[in-house]
DNA sequence: TGTAGAACTGAACACGCGTAAAAACTTGCA
DNA sequence: TGCAAGTTTTTACGCGTGTTCAGTTCTACA
């Protein structure tokens, strides 16, 4: 049962000719009308919007984009989904771009270089007006992202391979935000170990890089445990705890401050921790803590409350959607602002 | 630095006729080529794709679906990303289409029912051979739904509204995995109260409906709680959390069995817990025990370990790919498979 | 009432490719 | 060598809309 009057019996229209006909505009009016209703005559567009109402017609997505300049989309590629901070940091973008006035098509690798590339040729074979790539880690097959770069508007967001360090990228501030992680442990307790992931990964190895920056330059020796290869289909979560099952069991780091590379494995070192008897964050200035980064949203809800460092993904997302938006309009970004990089926040909570 | 020969170099050819030309074949030899390497004979098909490899070339996305009888793509509408449930979702959903043939476009709604009406419109206007929709709650324009299935090979999945109960449907069959945690939870302990949440959700509402149905078949009393409205912008975690919040601090269910609704309304649960001192499922036979509905992927590694009913997600992604693309074909499907309703199975951990 | 300028109409071409039909060409086999 | 069957080429039209252009109608204003 649907609400009375809801279009049902609605006459369907294919085409604009027979729109044109049936309420009595030429087609080139129609056409513009459909483009931007301000381009028609206020006297056209109330008889078009007028008829509109009384047939159900829907303009041919493939047959208007294969005309217009400009097809007004913009194609993201996403690694996987199965990961809060894409799913966020998707819809951010999502919500940017569609503020900008353009449609996204999202195309997901599902952790597969060869899904991606394919991905790539359909975000080409759709003329987008521009990319906003997140990679897979270090296994994106670069010579796809250096063909979607030469032909189209491109940002790679999130993550940035080593030897891309030209593009226009919009990414955390890792050596801020890691570096402010190590100097919040520090302050009020033992330096930290840091708890890595095997270097699959160009925001692991960044974060590593500033957390080896910042505790030399607090003058502190460090330490960093878990980049051993893994099996393949592993889990953050398992990695995490894995590693500090073996220590704990080791009596090792049962009083250590532990920075975890990201929240997912410190939801799996929390894990580690509480089958070990061990309670992070239970004695104020001391004993074992942990502390993630990324902020996920279940930190605050985790037992203890995870410690972690917020990236700003809804800055990232927007940014990133700014940065396409101005290449795709022709406005040149100045060299010392092409990369953007969005600082971290510290989210003081039970666990550190 | 790219790799050596990779390309940078070809020629860039932008429609089929160049291509033709290029490589002195015929256009139409070439449309067969692209739509199917079969249709063309071993010597062509060897001609075509060496010349291929000398050019640049990518078909142009609209103009080949704009005269094609079908145009080989699924669309898919989610209510939300935000939500590991629905990420993995449209993972399988993705899988099964890429392996039956078929080009996937997902548009999110963002929570937004206009988001969802527009959804529904780019999926008519890019004339897809068949919609997948994941309603949003209750919160869906059901017009839109209409037209869609008035157009297109259409299938419901994980929820469906209570006026649409003759589409085509996949989900989980709630009052057998709800009953299953019912009969998990009264065998080995008290009778569960059922903590539920406003009721925004069809699912939801029927996962109440069948503990009730449960309840009164084993002969125990039902208490349900926690469907008091609540502020625009809440969360799942949050709402569990405070409800519990609320009783354990009035010293009320601090020995009871808790079913909630779903895993993120249970996490909620167990971090009230938390904070009130308990241990959910630490008495092995009694006491507080906390039992969630869904599987989610960080179940495992919860404090404790959070007991739950599994949704088989891949099976109804699959499933639900499969009914979609018989319909595409033409295979009528009998009235009593058109809705297919998914066992869920329990996983039995620390917290009940 | 006349007129400039805006808005519209009709016709035509373009876009890149699918598709059909007939003619020309291969190939395998006797 | 001849012939049937299978392929390919040629040619032409169609898809639904963007876009242009010359000609027409409408509007506002004097």
């Amino acid at each position: 049962m649907t609400t009375p009057g809801a279009g049902q019996g609605k006459r369907r229209i294919d085409t604009m000719e027979e729109l044109a006909v049936a309420i009595g505009v030429s087609r080139p009016t129609l056409s513009r009308y459909f483009q931007d209703p301000e381009r028609v005559s206020r006297s056209s567009r109330a008889r078009i919007e007028q008829g509109l109402e009384q047939v159900e017609y829907i303009p041919n997505f493939f047959a208007t984009r294969m005309n217009r300049k400009t097809t007004g989309i913009i194609g993201v590629i996403i690694p996987y989904l199965n990961d809060l901070f894409f799913s966020k940091l998707l819809e951010a973008i999502e919500r940017a771009a569609m503020e900008a006035g353009y449609t996204v098509i999202t195309q997901c690798s599902h952790f597969d270089p060869l899904i991606e590339a394919r991905a790539a040729e359909t975000l080409m074979s759709m003329s987008v007006d521009g990319a906003l790539v997140a990679p897979l880690g270090n296994h994106s097959d670069l010579k796809v992202h250096d063909r979607l770069r030469a032909r189209l508007p491109f940002v790679l967001v999130d993550s940035r391979p080593d030897n891309m360090l030209d593009v226009e990228f919009v990414g955390t501030n890792h050596m801020q935000s890691t570096g402010l992680a190590v100097e919040y442990l520090c302050r009020v307790g033992a330096p930290p170990v840091f708890l890595a992931m095997p270097r699959v990964s160009f925001n692991a190895m960044a974060r590593e890089r500033a957390y080896l920056a910042k505790m030399e330059e607090l003058g502190h020796e460090p330490r960093i445990i878990g980049t051993e290869p893994v099996e393949p289909g592993w889990l953050f979560e398992e990695h995490g705890q894995a590693v500090l099952d073996r220590e704990f069991a080791a009596g090792r780091l049962i009083d250590a401050s532990v920075l975890c590379v990201n929240d997912r494995i410190a939801i799996g070192a929390l894990r580690a921790a509480a089958t070990h008897g061990l309670e992070p964050g239970a004695r104020r200035n001391g004993g074992l803590r942990i502390m993630g980064h990324d902020d996920y949203p279940l930190c605050p809800f985790l037992t203890p409350t995870l410690t972690t460092v917020a990236q700003d993904v809804e800055a990232i997302g927007r940014a990133s959607v700014q940065q396409l938006v101005n290449t795709i309009r022709g406005e040149k970004t100045p060299d010392e602002q092409r990369v953007k990089l969005i600082d971290g926040e510290i989210k003081a909570r039970e666990s550190a």
